[in-house]
RNA sequence: GGAGAGGUUCCCGAGUGGUCAAAGGGAACAGACUGUAAAUCUGUCAGCGAAGCUUUCGAAGGUUCAAAUCCUUCCCUCUCCA
């Protein structure tokens, strides 16, 4: 085991904010001399959405306390899904039968796991203990809270002040989501820095329940692939961990030059004095695109492996860079031949609509075994094993059929 | 309960009877350019074998030659008063 210092020290490591930092140190402290583990938790909404490479900023953190030996604790927000947190811009959702989920939390958990030790991870359901309170415990609940206390979370400040619709389920959000806190025995809650008010929250829900009071760390939020907005999916900028090896490799290339530092902090393992040397390189003018080749490789091998992510290099630099045929392409088998060009994009799904296929060809987007085609009634022979490209990543090999 | 404001295409938002498939911005997509799928510039951005037609402006009815726009009812949101 590490000891204090060393704990502290890697504790603190690509951390926003550790609130309060004293009692940090003398959970620490005490863990060490007692030999007890510490119990990190980190709460997820098993809402069905892809995992991506910002949230596990945090789920990083929590592996490292587990190395540590600590407890991670993960928390399937079964409840809490069905009200969608307020923090994100997501509305309220439908409700989520019990088969939905558990299927929804497996896929989640199997993401986690490419990063969390197995050994070391509780899994728990909220509705293992909101199932057992009734109205009048709710009620109680309530009664310790104001309204003004709730009006102190920025998103509901603002949302009120625009006149934007806020709903009474929102308000309990932060509550079940502190009432986690009670119910595992968190000494720490993980999360990005918006979480923090729902996390300090959970801190006046111990208090009330007369459970020592957990320690808020707060990771920085990942910025998304177009480097202006949080990763996340409604702005379509993110690095899922079910994204092909060479997926990945390309939205991490797509990422502005000024990002490449702060996913090197955030999402790789890369030991902080080779991220300085790094970021050296950066500065002295080497061509940022080796590093963020490096970058990409990185990214890519704590998913697929290293020898993974040299294929995905060495595929990317084909594809883009030499503006050559991927190795890979999806054959479509097509039973008309000839068959009239528009029909056979929508029917091979390159395109969604047919309009869109003549908006394409107006562009100069498609073309046969690179000849651009330009006629919109062209009638088409079907050649086994000629290459239809639509813009730069659509692909597909027909076949006869 | 009373008074007022509002619900528009993926998102924000303009539009108060025909010139509206609906300004502008964002997102997205394509083309050019580039070390990259960045930036920038240009273009596209409901559907239909494309002529014209069909569907779209909270929902359902109605008025009109013509409705996002007017009327009726309903649903929803916000503000103020109590």
């Amino acid at each position: 085991m590490l000891n204090f210092a060393e704990q502290l020290k890697l504790i603190k490591k690509g951390t926003e904010e550790i609130t309060p930092l004293d009692e940090l140190i003398k959970k620490v402290e005490k863990s060490i001399k007692t030999g007890k583990p510490l119990r990190v938790k980190y709460g997820i909404d098993p809402t069905g959405s892809d995992v991506h490479i910002g949230h596990l900023v945090p789920i990083r953190k929590m592996r490292e306390f587990q190395d540590m030996g600590h407890i991670g604790v993960i928390i399937i927000g079964d409840t809490t899904a069905q009200i969608g947190d307020p923090t994100g811009r997501d509305e309220s959702r439908p409700p989520l039968s019990k088969e939905q989920v558990i299927q929804n939390s497996e896929r989640y958990m199997e993401q986690l796991f490419t990063v969390l030790d197995r050994d070391k991870t509780e899994i728990r359901y909220q509705s293992e203990w909101f199932s057992k309170l009734n109205l009048l415990d709710i009620i109680n609940i309530f009664s310790n809270f104001t309204l003004a206390q709730f009006m102190a979370h920025d998103t509901f400040r603002k949302r009120f002040d625009d006149g934007s619709p806020l709903f009474m389920n929102e308000m309990i959000y932060p509550i079940l989501q502190g009432y986690d806190s009670v119910a595992i025995d968190a000494d720490i809650e993980l999360g990005a820095t918006e979480q923090k008010f729902n996390i300090l929250f959970g801190r006046d829900m111990q208090k009330l329940y007369n459970k020592e009071l957990q320690v808020a760390i707060l990771s920085p939020i990942l910025l998304g692939t177009c480097g202006t907005r949080k990763m996340g999916k409604s702005f379509n900028n993110y690095i899922a961990v079910f994204d092909t090896s060479t997926d990945k490799y390309g939205k991490v290339m797509s990422i502005p030059d000024s990002l490449i530092m702060n996913y090197f902090n955030y999402a790789t393992k890369v030991d902080p004095d080779e991220i300085e040397k790094i970021k050296e390189e950066l500065v002295s003018g080497v061509n940022p695109k080796f590093i963020k080749q490096r970058l990409a490789r990185e990214i890519v091998s704590l998913y697929h492996g290293e020898e993974e992510a040299l294929k995905a290099e060495e595929e990317f630099n084909r594809v883009f860079s030499q503006k050559e045929l991927p190795t890979e392409i999806d054959s479509y088998l097509c039973s008309e031949s000839p068959i009239w060009i528009i029909k056979l994009l929508t029917d091979a799904k390159l395109c969604a609509s047919s309009s869109e296929a003549r908006r394409m060809i107006k562009q100069g987007a498609v073309s046969i075994d690179n000849a651009k085609i330009s006629d919109e009634n062209l009638q088409l022979d079907i050649e086994d094993g000629a290459i239809i490209k639509v813009g730069k990543r659509r692909f597909i090999k027909l076949q006869r059929g």
